[in-house]
DNA sequence: AGAAAAAAGTTGACGTATCAACTAATTTAA
DNA sequence: TTAAATTAGTTGATACGTCAACTTTTTTCT
């Protein structure tokens, strides 16, 4: 979309991440999320994508596995310090960006969109099983 | 989008085509889009994306190209009798599955829907501006 | 008329989303 | 306890979205 050009752009400027990489570090920084399971419970995405995606990041020095001990399924999953740092200068940039972009809408106006797409979600999945 | 996805099927499996191929051909089947760039300015697709699917069309035997007489940059576009029909055959499925989908929804979260959409689309625009 | 700008399409690259098939490890239940 | 089902993660395929560089043709401007 392109409502995420500007995020995207922040993303790569300042940090020289991708959308879907900031994600996942923002996940590991700032939840409780361990591995690649809890990231697809959490936000949803797609384990496929996700595993590539944690490949890229581990590649390319953003975080480090570590094959849990008592699950050999599992891979913990850390932040480098350099991605510590990173997320902590580029999440304040972040949340400036999704505030300016709310602002411009009143509380009844953000209520109506998330209740919206919640009733089109459910209708979508209600369709779905009728197949 | 999850949202999508009933959409795709039917496409699928009714009439063999993806989702961008079914707006390609719905615009040249219900408007007076004649060539890649109508279709762009109506639906803001990227032109890249548009030439490719627009090849596909043409190398499945959906669409006719002809270079138009008078500017041989442009190509006019035109159905095969053969995707006319499955336009026709399918737009009513289409159709009612967008009927079912917004038939949750009240007129007024409808219009706070697309009057919220668009206050973001400003609001992304204007902050992309500011680059 | 001739140079510069703009428009129509094409092509390449990269990122994102979704589905499906698969391996390996763990849990469950007979 | 062993067979069956689940779970974690990997890999491949396809579709979609966006940006950028490029060619060719037309328009605009002087």
């Amino acid at each position: 979309m392109r409502l995420n050009a500007q995020a995207i752009r922040i993303l790569k400027r300042n940090a020289g991440l991708t959308l879907t990489q900031w994600r996942v570090i923002a996940l590991l920084a700032g939840t409780d999320c361990k591995n690649s399971s809890d990231i697809e419970r959490q936000i949803g995405m797609d384990k496929g994508q996700l595993s590539r995606t944690i490949r890229g990041l581990a590649d390319a020095g953003y975080v480090k596995f570590k094959t849990d001990a008592k699950d050999h399924r599992k891979s913990n999953l850390k932040l480098t310090a350099k991605t510590q740092k990173i997320y902590d200068q580029t999440l304040p940039l972040m949340r400036n960006r999704q505030r300016s972009l709310f602002a411009h809408l009143d509380e009844t106006e953000i209520k109506a969109i998330y209740s919206a797409l919640e009733k089109l979600e459910r209708a979508a999945q209600l369709s779905e099983d009728e197949l």
